[in-house]
DNA sequence: CACTTGACCTGTCCGC
DNA sequence: TGCGGACAGGTCAAGT
């Protein structure tokens, strides 16, 4: 799934929930999802929740639980009381744990947060430190250090990629993924296709607010949902609804009308407006 | 080196 | 209805 708004909106509901909870159990049902041993943190009590790029942290002081979606992960949380005082209301924390189920923590208070992942990509891992993963991470897009320069240092690393593909790698920008990077091109009016090296000063700078505008109104939107998506409350996001080109292919541009296009470029599906999106 | 393809998994959708 | 292939919010490794 999940891209930086993505993870950003779990991040916020979570925040909200688990802070203060103390771990009381953890089931491991896909060994392979879990890395380390898990009962090392039973007993300890959730003290932040953060993220970067596309990997959601758990504070848990000594140590911390890194989580990450890849394509089809899912954080639910289900606080347990949706009986007290009437009716159940329908949800997807009905039908918890299902079988895509792979992880459940049980905290002091009886709710629990089911991590959820159908293709089994996605991890969870505890560490001591934090560092090393983070490594070859590239700047966090929404914070102001993020300028239009850095970002044009990063891209020219990759002189001979396309735009979208160059967007793509985490080492250049954290947590933009095939949806944003769709949509950030779209903004600068720049062909996906485009070559780094081709890209002038103006062109980065129409990039790199691309880029903050469509992650941005992804988190606004509460992120989106093609087919997995949800947030923390079981409840999809629908930034989709918003976007000009993701998924719209062959549908009319939201502003020309021209027929939005979809080609493969680095091995993803690529969607753009001919007529918006020009080739320098 | 840079770039593409395959692998990891599971599910859905589409054409025959 | 069944079967095969393509494809899906990500990231590595291996191949060319």
């Amino acid at each position: 799934m999940p891209e930086l708004p993505e993870v950003e909106t779990i991040k916020l509901g979570l925040q909200k929930k688990i802070v203060g909870l103390t771990i009381k159990n953890i089931e491991v049902l896909s060994p392979k999802t879990f890395i380390g041993n898990a009962q090392t943190i039973r007993g300890k009590k959730v003290l932040n929740i953060w993220r970067k790029a596309k990997i959601l942290g758990i504070d848990l002081g000594s140590l911390s639980l890194l989580i990450h979606l890849k394509m089809t992960g899912q954080l639910i949380y289900d606080d347990g009381k949706r009986f007290i005082g009437g009716h159940p209301t329908p949800d997807m924390r009905d039908e918890m744990p299902n079988k895509t189920t792979r992880v459940i923590f049980s905290f002091s208070d009886k709710s629990k947060l089911y991590f959820n992942d159908q293709r089994r990509f996605g991890w969870v891992r505890i560490v001591k430190e934090v560092g090393d993963l983070f490594k070859k991470l590239g700047p966090e897009p929404l914070e102001k250090d993020f300028t239009w320069q850095i970002l044009k240092n990063n891209l020219l690393k990759h002189k001979s990629q396309p735009i979208k593909v160059a967007l793509m790698d985490q080492s250049v920008v954290s947590g933009v993924g095939n949806i944003y990077a769709n949509e950030a091109c779209f903004l600068a009016k720049l062909d996906p296709r485009t070559k780094i090296k081709d890209l002038k000063e103006e062109q980065f700078k129409r990039l790199h607010k691309g880029i903050i505008k469509s992650l941005q109104d992804g988190i606004k939107y509460g992120g989106s949902s093609r087919a997995h998506f949800v947030d923390s409350e079981g409840h999809k996001g629908y930034f989709l609804d918003y976007a000009f080109v993701y998924w719209r292919d062959s549908k009319p541009c939201k502003v020309c009308k021209t027929k939005i296009e979809k080609i493969q470029l680095g091995g993803r599906g690529t969607y753009f407006c001919p007529n918006c999106q020009k080739a320098l």
